[in-house]
DNA sequence: CCTGGAAATGTTATATTATAACATTCCGCC
DNA sequence: GGCGGAATGTTATAATATAACATTTCCAGG
């Protein structure tokens, strides 16, 4: 059913930011895979526009606005609108394949899918990329101080803006 | 130069959100006399329009827009127009006396106003009432992570959408 | 097959949120 | 009083998001 998982990669000195050279088109193969995989698990329907627009979130590591998907879809897809966009990712977010950054009003590809998890996304404001962070300390934290409050958590959103490693020893941004 | 203060009002059950019943006007007594305390101490203006879109932010705990804060200012102030807002928010986010909340594209009066802190916002989407809970668990934790990745955060956002304890055991949203 | 109906996409229009740019007024300070 | 920077007024427009209805796709059941 699915190809051969190349290995994971691992991230830049256990940043979460992916090192410069790294093979992305790696990321976005398995992106795309395990994207397939899931929504066959499911059966929900992985058609070719929110396939395609999947891919074009995960072009890069940075955070993809709805009207620079847009944008891009124009040139293959002439009849392509806000609804074309906003559709295809409100199915890849109910499907967990990609987050909203909602400090940033951007898409980016989500690093866990299929998992159930609390991801802290780090926005570096130099370069632009976010990377996600999944750690279980996290999920604990905030479990226990919405239980406390007697809160029912349904949907989470925790963002940090800065710099990343590479960005604060004085790195190219690019 | 400040006012007496009246004593600190207990939240409802330790949830962070206050009880249905409590004396509304002293939580905006207090924020508007605490504003002008650290504007004060810090040599800023709280002008007469920024001390009004505080007080009408604080009319309730439930965020308010920005549209929203300028239909309420239209009333008295018939010139009132989208930078008159955002002006006067940006103003009194940057001062740390209103959070921005991203996920809705709202604001809400900051409970902690001149404590250093990273909050929680848990947002009720039954009653719609916005609670801030201040714990230095989520702070230390948060610490933890991004020190773990390197990442230099710079800002916060902490959101959890969800039922708050009142609406969870079926209490009138209102 | 074929077709009925739901899901997905196309299409047009508009709502909502936010900022740019320049003019005017306010206010502390000399 | 008046200089100069901060705050606000004013007009226009940019950027983000959704409503509403038309058309197409696709597959489940006949």
């Amino acid at each position: 059913m699915s190809p051969t998982r190349a290995p994971k990669q691992t991230t830049h000195r256990g940043t979460g930011f992916l090192a410069r050279g790294h093979d992305h088109r790696r990321c976005v193969d398995a992106a795309l895979s395990r994207a397939e995989d899931l929504c066959a698990a499911r059966s929900v329907r992985l058609t070719g526009l929110r396939r395609r627009v999947l891919e074009l979130i995960w072009g890069s590591h940075k955070p993809l606005g709805a009207y620079q998907i847009l944008e891009a879809l124009r040139g293959e897809r002439p009849g392509a609108a806000p609804p074309t966009v906003y559709r295809a990712v409100e199915f890849l977010v109910a499907q967990g394949l990609v987050h909203r950054i909602e400090s940033l009003n951007a898409f980016v590809g989500c690093a866990h899918p299929g998992e159930s998890h609390v991801s802290q996304l780090l926005i570096c404001r130099a370069c632009g990329e976010a990377a996600e962070i999944a750690d279980p300390r996290l999920a604990d934290t905030m479990d226990r101080i919405t239980a406390d409050a007697g809160f029912l958590a349904h949907r989470h959103a925790v963002e940090a803006v800065g710099l990343c490693r590479r960005c604060q020893i004085g790195a190219d941004p690019e």
